[in-house]
DNA sequence: TTGCATGATTGACTTGTGTCAACCGCATGA
DNA sequence: TCATGCGGTTGACACAAGTCAATCATGCAA
């Protein structure tokens, strides 16, 4: 059943579905001021599940009353449609990781992914902490676990970055983007 | 810039992105009735293409006046965010592929969504002709042509199905849909 | 403190898919 | 008719990533 979206005040969460099998596909990671839910209102039923990664704080947002707020307040309704197109766009994104990068590419468009996140939010660029597993990103990105953490040692073998457990430090951002393009023209 | 998105009235489509280097990752294939380039909402420019697999007509509907429209006009703003809401889960489902299935359950699944698609409009669910390349399959499903190709072969000799080219005829469906899920449990 | 559970790292080996290349089939146009 | 080109098929081989397994690190609970 569906009757809401979640916006995240605090915290971070992942979603995922699962295939009757068991395997699990998480298919993002969330983080303050982004939106939970909004597969939900094709079928009213959410098709993906929400698990936070630390404590975290959401929003409840009644779709009844963001569909009717959206007839009378001005913009409101354009500012939800962005909010879901960018999502679509974000989907692609993972569709182009997945689909047509190798493990060590995926791994660097993620970083530098977060990265930039974590600097919207006011944090710092080079330095943050991971809140989900090697198997989460793993999942995420498409690879085991195990490929996900020979790609963290890699990476910091080439002084690229520095690891320890979830404590990442980006020494050579620059590397990372030359990783994601260059990687595909020696081909 | 972006001023519209686009109704399918005939035909087929293709849409896909670009890497800088040249990689090209289709991001699905869209057929009469579905809606082409929600994905510029957000941002207010199309990031992606979309490229006709065949004569296609499409009717233009300027954004602006859906908006205008959905103020007034009961359900219209309703099923306006089913549509995309329901693009974002397809989504998933995509991801589900590229992220957690091998080769030919990928190409299996690409095979009952078609048929179940051109049942929802009247055609074979059995026999149909696909649109697109071999390539353009594999850019999708993240394989290159020749596994895509395999696959087929594959499947044919395993009685799940003809392939003559382009034309296929599924002959055991519910093969296909044991492959998704069974192949797991292998393990 | 010790013991235990979970997550991360690393190594050795296997395998699915990619790569490269040859060949086939069908459609188009000269 | 034959030549040309594009898409598709198939084979041989290479390699990236998966699998299995041992070990280490960290944090929590007794």
């Amino acid at each position: 059943m569906f009757e809401a979206i979640y916006a995240i005040r605090s915290g971070s969460f992942k979603t995922d579905v699962l295939l009757e099998d068991g395997r699990e596909q998480v298919t993002g990671f969330q983080m303050t001021g982004e939106i939970l839910g909004l597969d939900g209102i094709g079928t009213e039923q959410h098709s993906c599940n929400a698990i936070a990664l630390e404590d975290s704080e959401v929003c409840i947002i009644y779709y009844a009353k963001l569909e009717e707020l959206s007839r009378v307040v001005e913009g409101l309704q354009h500012q939800f449609h962005k909010v879901m197109s960018r999502e679509i766009v974000r989907d692609h994104g993972v569709m182009m990781l997945l689909g047509s990068m190798r493990a060590e590419e995926r791994l660097a468009a993620f970083l530098l992914n977060m990265s930039q996140r974590f600097t919207a939010r006011g944090f710092s660029s080079a330095e943050f902490h991971l809140r989900m597993t090697r198997e989460e990103i793993g999942s995420y990105l498409g690879l085991k676990l195990e490929t996900v953490s020979r790609a963290f040692s890699h990476f910091q073998d080439e002084g690229l970055i520095t690891v320890r457990q979830k404590h990442i430090r980006i020494l050579d951002s620059d590397g990372l983007k030359k990783l994601i393009q260059h990687q595909a023209s020696v081909h």
